[in-house]
DNA sequence: GACCAGGCACATC
DNA sequence: GATGTGCATGGT
């Protein structure tokens, strides 16, 4: 399994070349942007984010004092503005509580407790847990997606119906541990999903995996 | 007009 | 524990 895992990333990034993930140019941008992007496509997620960033509203404190109705009609691009304006509110909440608004003062929590954390935010599940931890600060952890399981499953790497921490623990236990290849090898597989593995053709018969 | 997109919480069985 | 449903915009 570890050589076919490191002979896939080596394919996919002779194809694609690096991917250079995230794309924010903060910290906390990244942190933004991994809740808004729930479920939703990264084009409208980059129309809410300069939405924030047009009114200088892109920072902890500023953000959290709107008014749900004024930060929901920002968003509103992004889709599911109303619930997203929550789950923006309930993380910028628990945020500037515990670490002030300030990224630097999580860098001493170690990052299974730093996971478990954001994962007892509302509206913070696993992949959104795990693409800040990974994306915004850095640490090693392995960001499962749709595509990602979809990819995997159709390939036979796994069962269609493995759960997000069973194909998370595949690559995390058999690659080499470290944010820069984990970061490069997530946004490979996104990139390949975009472009081959859509849900309309089940069979891709020129998939660079194959 | 149909389908899809870098999920999550909650209700129900 | 598994399954179903609401949330919503904008691109193809």
């Amino acid at each position: 399994m570890k050589r076919r895992l490191n002979l896939i990333y080596k394919k996919l990034h002779s194809r694609f070349g690096p991917q250079y993930w995230w794309p924010g140019d903060t910290p906390f941008e990244v942190m933004i942007g991994a809740i808004l992007t729930q479920n939703t496509n990264w084009l409208n997620v980059e129309k809410a984010i300069d939405n924030l960033k047009k009114y200088k509203l892109l920072a902890p404190d500023k953000l959290y004092k709107l008014s749900h109705r004024r930060l929901a009609l920002l968003i509103r691009p992004a889709g599911y503005y109303n619930i997203k304006a929550k789950r923006l509110k309930s993380f910028l909440k628990f945020f500037i509580k515990h670490y002030d608004g300030n990224v630097e003062k999580m860098s001493g929590i170690v990052t299974s407790s730093l996971r478990q954390q954001l994962l007892s935010v509302k509206g913070i599940g696993p992949e959104t847990a795990d693409s800040i931890l990974l994306y915004a600060l850095n640490r090693p952890i392995f960001v499962v997606d749709a595509y990602t399981k979809r990819i995997l499953s159709r390939h036979h790497f796994i069962g269609g119906d493995a759960g997000y921490d069973k194909t998370q623990n595949l690559f995390m236990k058999n690659l080499k541990s470290g944010a820069k290849l984990f970061n490069e090898y997530h946004a490979l597989l996104v990139e390949l999903g975009k472009e081959f593995c859509l849900k309309n053709k089940p069979k891709c018969d020129i998939c660079p995996l194959r």
